[in-house]
DNA sequence: ACGATGATGAAC
DNA sequence: TTCATCATCGTA
């Protein structure tokens, strides 16, 4: 039995979603396949105050999304070739969101987008059947001491104190 | 260790 | 309008 997640999961504080996003499944159709893989490493990106998050220097074309409602995909586009994949959490108004890192048999953000054809199309978009790529419970449940955290990847611009918050979540079995 | 490759945002 | 930077990755 799957569930699929709705704002009602993502309307919480950025770092429990987090936790809890681990062992969800990555759901993704593509004509009438739908392929799910279990998420198995993000990070969270935590309010204005955050100096390693896009929404640290206020709002901008690029970043409003993260500004908005949960429930809601923000891809942005770095390096000049790759596509990243972020879920908007926390309240309308407080800028925040995850970055999906890893999912079962994919690591690293950028091999995700790229091998799931995930592009900027869906960038303010629900995360939803309708849209085409959502989340599911499909009952997994990943325990507290099978998780490590670690500090984020590519944040040294962040400084000392906020490059080296814990707010990287990888499942034990798949670091 | 480094280059690819282009959007972004801040400075000018 | 220019310019440094970038929530990365493949090749070496």
């Amino acid at each position: 039995m799957s569930k699929i997640l709705t704002n009602r999961f993502f309307n919480r504080p950025t770092l429990t979603v987090a936790r809890e996003l681990l062992g969800k499944f990555l759901v993704v159709r593509r004509g009438k396949k739908e392929i799910a893989l279990m998420v198995t490493e993000v990070e969270a990106y935590d309010g204005h105050y955050d100096k390693a998050s896009h929404a640290h220097r206020g709002e901008t074309a690029r970043n409003k999304v993260m500004f908005g409602g949960s429930g809601v995909w923000y891809v942005y586009f770095v390096y000049g070739m790759y596509n990243m994949l972020n879920i908007v959490t926390g309240r309308e108004g407080f800028p925040a969101a995850i970055l999906i890192r890893g999912v079962e048999g994919v690591v690293g953000p950028g091999r995700l987008t790229k091998k799931l054809k995930i592009t900027r199309a869906v960038n303010g978009k629900e995360a939803s059947r309708k849209t085409g790529l959502w989340f599911e419970d499909r009952g997994i449940q990943i325990k507290k001491a099978d998780i490590v955290r670690t500090p984020r990847v590519g944040v040294h611009y962040a400084g000392p104190v906020w490059a080296k918050k814990p707010y990287r979540f990888i499942i034990k079995s798949h670091q």
